[in-house]
DNA sequence: ACCTATTGATAATA
DNA sequence: TTATTATCAATAGGT
């Protein structure tokens, strides 16, 4: 149909190309929205040309995510088993970690030791000793470290304190300006001291879904009756 | 086109309607096999008639799942994130208690102990020794049970080793006899009370897709040079 | 974009 | 369902 007919193939120029894709797809569209009120139809369109170029129709009547929803019950293949799959199987296997984690403090917390044998209880107790054994000695040094930098703190503090004392050679004997100083300062150290509780915090971030190259330009050169006509563009 | 032009409204009879979805399905499906060829184009069309059949056309060159993957990276919303979601956000949750839960553990077995004050790891010592002390209370009541049962256990095989004797009344003498009976049953006794270690383990499962209910028929009538195109109806 | 000769699609009918 | 065919619709090539 036109001033001459032509053969069903590639056409090379890419000129004519084109403008043949825009014209036929325009047709294809009217002609899916027409069966979709002709016959009460459900039509979902996508075309991508080989520029790139995205276009859907979809009937007014439904969404593209059912069409193919229905698809895949109709296909009874699942398209995004092979995505769904994969975290499926990551979901499992970090349930089940999860569980052998739990039950693993949970005997370490002196429940849930029904399941195990004398050998099993023993060589438990053991672990244990020998980890409150750790955790004692790391105790001691963290409070052996503490009271050093407190001792320094002060000791730099009294340096400090003679220093000004002895450099403005001022005579000032009253006691409660130098126990105001060293007051102040030691708040701020067992301040500091206790802060360092803070850095016991877990980071997270989570990766978050990229919604940039998204171009969306509507429009189409069909007349008003034509609705849900989107015209993409690929990123 | 035909011999009377026609509205482009819902074709009330029903008979007629069925017809004209028909041919005016085989144009669409031929025309978009055009577009194909013709301009090098990628079409997934899908449709679903009124009365539940549903047909598609997807052009040779791609699959009916990398179409759909396209459109949702040109959308920039992902359709199939809804079915997605709740699970990444429990995978999310998951690797967090999980990762909470490597660093109780790793703090219980004396790792890790860097972030923790005075404080944390005295009250981590704390409750360790109190838990060891759970644990050996377990391993004391365990070891008394097992050495009980397999007390009750010999004396039960004595008695019957002595009714034996005495119901038949054979002055078998041999010592060798009841120790061989005795035996057997003890090693029977100790595998039993060792066994019970192996009813220590986790018995997992997993839900499998239900693939049933799938009718797919093919066939198209339009000629051979068409392919790709699939009749299904609704399950 | 628009035009129009020509081919293609199809509504009515059998 | 399928075939026919008179009509209308789509469009190829040119402006």
């Amino acid at each position: 149909m036109g001033r001459g007919k032509i053969e069903i193939k590639l056409i090379e120029n890419h000129t004519n190309r084109q403008v043949t894709y825009s014209k036929r797809r325009n047709g294809i569209f009217k002609k899916a929205q027409e069966l979709t009120v002709l016959c009460d139809a459900k039509v979902s369109l996508i075309m991508l040309s080989n520029t790139g170029k995205m276009h859907e129709y979809i009937s007014p009547t439904t969404t593209t995510k059912r069409m193919y929803d229905d698809y895949q019950k109709t296909m009874g293949v699942d398209l995004w088993s092979s995505h769904y799959q994969a975290m499926k199987d990551t979901l499992w296997k970090l349930k089940e970690i999860n569980n052998k984690l739990r039950r693993e403090i949970r005997q370490r917390l002196g429940h849930d030791l029904n399941g195990l044998t004398h050998a099993q209880l023993r060589s438990l107790e053991d672990k244990m000793v020998s980890s409150v054994e750790v955790i004692r000695e790391r105790k001691y040094h963290v409070l052996k470290t503490q009271t050093e930098t407190y001792k320094k703190k002060v000791k730099n503090l009294e340096e400090r304190r003679g220093n000004l004392l002895h450099g403005y050679e001022v005579a000032c004997e009253d006691p409660q300006y130098g126990y105001v100083v060293n007051e102040g300062e030691y708040e701020s150290a067992v301040a500091l001291a206790n802060g360092a509780s803070n850095l016991f915090t877990i980071h997270l971030h989570q990766d978050v879904r990229d919604h940039s190259n998204l171009h969306h330009h509507g429009g189409s050169s069909l007349g008003s009756s034509i609705t849900h006509l989107h015209d993409l563009r690929l990123a």
